[in-house]
DNA sequence: ATAAACCCGACTAAAATAGTCAAGTATCAT
DNA sequence: ATGATACTTGACTATTTTAGTCGGGTTTAT
């Protein structure tokens, strides 16, 4: 059970471009460096992370990319659900009546799979970036 | 972000096997026709069930497999534990000063996701055997 | 014009997963 | 005794996932 680094990767830039918000776009080539994340990989991530409209684009020289909302409208859940980070418990699909192991009923697990689900998730769900933001820089004070 | 099949194989079986506690021992073979896993994955499984003193084994004809503790005292974490199912959220090795980019002070994610580690034990340091055994005939009645 | 940036799709090496397979050893029932 | 049942061990492998890389674009400020 553990995170990817896609998934990593996407918070530590958002939170890293959140900090910069309502000033000048911030490039990937920025955020790659200070956070020492690939170029080429953070692209692939900010593709994801627009096609969701959790960020805007801004293209040319001086471009980059700003917040598409409120800091603290960004949730975690969002984050991951953009970038594909699925939390996946359940071996069954949650619709089907069919058990993981192709029984007609659900297996002796299935219900334990389901709150450990909704137990992560409700943390992802709390969690805003804009908490993550002041959590960093009042640890800087 | 997912489970794997070896964890939740562990818990599935042992949820099978302590419907059966204080009876006749029980073979990985009933246990694989039950629930539909493969007996030699089980087997895999149980060799580190045995290890880590979760199960106890009997050899031999009716020999099979019996709880080494009570249901109660098995809790969710050490069956996790046991199959070397890790929580792992950080990157960073926890006790290393490095950050997981390399840096000198932690990276801008790492409170987050030691918290998230946090909340995820704490679900199965919360659950026991005889939590899933109770649930499971419950709902049968 | 040119450089800085975003944009897009294809490719790949390495690791992890989910098993399988083979060759045992111990014990019980008869 | 002997066979059948069941645990024990270790090696092997196919598949999938991950974590990127690479090449070739397009857009726009200066
Ligand atoms: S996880 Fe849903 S039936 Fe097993
Ligand atoms: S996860 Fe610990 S420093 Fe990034």
């Amino acid at each position: 059970m553990k995170l990817t680094s896609k998934s990593r990767y996407a918070v530590m830039a958002l939170v890293d471009l959140a900090r910069f918000d309502g000033l000048n776009p911030v490039s990937l080539r920025d955020i790659s460096l200070r956070q020492g994340i690939s170029l080429d990989y953070l692209e692939q991530i900010f593709s994801k992370l627009r096609k969701k409209e959790i960020v805007l684009s801004v293209r040319g020289t001086q471009g980059g990319y700003i917040l598409n909302k409120k800091a603290e409208e960004i949730k975690l859940t969002n984050i991951f659900d953009a970038v594909d980070e699925k939390v996946k418990t359940l071996q069954c699909k949650k619709e089907s009546k069919k058990s993981c192991n192709g029984r007609s009923t659900k297996c002796l697990t299935h219900n334990l799979w389901d709150e450990l689900e909704n137990h992560i998730n409700d943390f992802f769900e709390k969690k805003s970036l804009e908490d993550l933001v002041k959590e960093n820089t009042e640890r800087r004070i």
